[in-house]
DNA sequence: AATTCGTTGTGTAACGTTAAAACTTCTTGT
DNA sequence: ACAAGAAGTTTTAACGTTACACAACGAATT
């Protein structure tokens, strides 16, 4: 491969005057720098990125780590982030850290992470690592529910309202035997997620709207088809009536859809069910699925712009912003009030 | 950032023996080794990746190239990719090109791929691009149809072979009038794709079972939800009558379904529906998706090992292999016999 | 002719790491 | 006691780029 010495020998200039020619600095004649982009051209040289983020402490590209990318909302994101980044001149390159397995924040160790100027977390057991994470110079902006012990930039939704919405929905469009599939009851302070706030946000609704409540309502399941379809099962064997079924995620929402026909219960006629994400696919399964829509585009600009201004230094080192995102219902038929036909 | 040269300097040693140390080398003495970790500690040492890379010549990272990581199809991909190469101790960095933009592919430009060891490209329009590339001393691995003029290791899948299965399966199942969604016919030999191919099994699969192959029974469209539905709204304002549908997608044939009900026609009843890539959606959704298969697994398998051979150097320069990876059909629902009830 | 100034270009020294070789210090056998 | 080798550690020189300081040059000013 061709180096920039290569270049400077070939057009008979030095290296500096190649490497100014490249970064298109003034103070090169016209002739000087059309010699030297022919040699750029004859020798098919192309800048050594590594070299260059060594020498300028900087590489242009911000991370985005996520727990599995074939989620489609964190496909969905990936894709937001990338075009946001984008108008800020950076690239992005993804990394999957596995939600499953503790530690595998770990994963984002720190010399992996000084390949880039910035990290955007879509954090999920951040418990152990975020003080690594923290220590560390790289501007970092947190996706996620948990409040951190030291101060991050963070981006979150508003998932206690979002769970409230969807009961709020569900009782509104006739149902009073609520459930649902995907929550977590909080074992602490400490222990927050997605999972437990929607379902506080679940407990919260049903309570205001005056049906029950019980935290028995409520199964643990992965954020999968194969966790709603399997919640149902436990629902229906745990004999708890349901007319009306929250799902805390799309996927859940459509693997319990899919569970539900299974055991002869049609939806929306014998139970409303109501996802969370708002999928692109949402609207394109039978019955279309009704869902709780965070404003994924503000978020992705929040989280963005927080990195880049870091990275710019363009934000005091003590000054921390925390954004919250706002929710809402889109209805669809999975929900669609009773009506005899 | 703490360097080699802080954690020499406070252990009371040379930039080489800290080195020796992290990099587990023998010959440093036991007590030397726990007064450089302890050191390390202290400081919150990490070894700086790009240095190490700049030096070394190799990063241990190989970059997935995909089109648009929002597709259910590119997810699992990625997901499957980032398994594989970790038992080769490699780590996985995704870049999306943006399938739709022409000469998107630039981006991948030459600088950014020194970045990575070697480059596994699920190639959608590489028409231009593949002399740039192959140009480049990176080991490249392309997943995609195409026959390129200069030779590339290559891994694709049998799309031909799909598109028959896809209509046999339809016309063993009882159904006459097949139709197409996201097919396409080439225009020149080196027009090919996945489009183009699968419609080609389409089309002799059809005329091996004797039913009608006329190419307007197939329509082009992105390989997306919407695709799927306009394809089938298409397809009825043609009048062209049809009880097998073929997508040459699941998010085709998802979209598909859902127009067919929003028209009135029943599936599997009024017409049976064939996807292609056997997401683990198809399984979930109601009524679940017939599909055809590609061995994912082995497809994945067979790129890595190729990225990481070429990378190790184990194989000769001139040495390039082609895998085809073999398709099965998944029956499920949605081309189930009519049966009266 | 001497002075100043802007333009155009060049040398040098890093950035943080590691490969290779060189140099010390220990073991061990005789 | 001493060579010979092994173990432990350091020196040197890169990898390919760019920040910085400065040199050479001609043009404009005095």
């Amino acid at each position: 491969m061709a180096t920039m010495h290569d270049v400077a020998r070939r057009a008979g200039v030095s290296v500096m005057t190649v490497s100014n020619v490249i970064n298109e600095r003034p103070h090169v004649r016209a002739a000087t720098r059309e010699r030297v982009r022919a040699a750029i051209d004859e020798l098919g040289y192309a800048v050594n990125a590594t070299a260059r983020s060594l020498r300028q402490g900087r590489t242009g590209v911000i991370c985005l780590a996520v727990p599995e990318i074939d989620r489609p909302y964190f496909g969905i994101l990936a894709q937001l982030v990338i075009e946001r980044a984008a108008t800020d001149g950076f690239e992005v390159v993804i990394e999957q850290t596995g939600a499953a397995r503790a530690g595998e924040l770990g994963a984002l160790a720190h010399s992996r992470l000084r390949s880039y100027d910035g990290l955007i977390i879509n954090a999920v057991r951040l418990a152990g690592a975020d003080a690594a994470l923290l220590r560390s110079e790289l501007p970092v902006v947190v996706l996620g529910e948990r409040a951190y012990a030291e101060p991050v930039d963070r981006v979150a939704m508003d998932n206690v309202a979002g769970g409230a919405l969807a009961v709020r929905h569900l009782v509104d469009s006739g149902r009073r035997s609520v459930a649902m599939i995907g929550g977590r009851m909080s074992s602490g302070p400490a222990d927050i997620d997605a999972a437990t706030e929607r379902a506080r946000g679940f407990l919260a609704g049903a309570a205001e709207r005056g049906v029950d409540a019980d935290p028995r309502r409520i199964v643990e399941s992965d954020f999968s088809l194969e966790g709603g379809r399997d919640g149902v099962r436990r629902l229906l064997e745990a004999g708890i009536a349901v007319d009306g079924l929250f799902c805390a995620t799309d996927l859940i929402a459509i693997g319990a859809v899919r569970a539900l026909a299974d055991h002869g219960l049609r939806v929306p006629v014998d139970v409303g069910v109501v996802g969370f994400d708002d999928v692109p696919l949402a609207s394109f399964t039978t019955p279309s699925l009704t869902s709780v829509a965070p404003d994924r585009i503000g978020m992705v600009d929040a989280a963005v712009s927080m990195v880049v201004a870091r990275i710019r230094g363009e934000r005091a080192d003590a000054d921390y912003r925390e954004v919250v995102g706002a929710m809402a219902i889109i209805e669809r038929e999975s929900t669609a009030t009773i009506d005899p036909n």
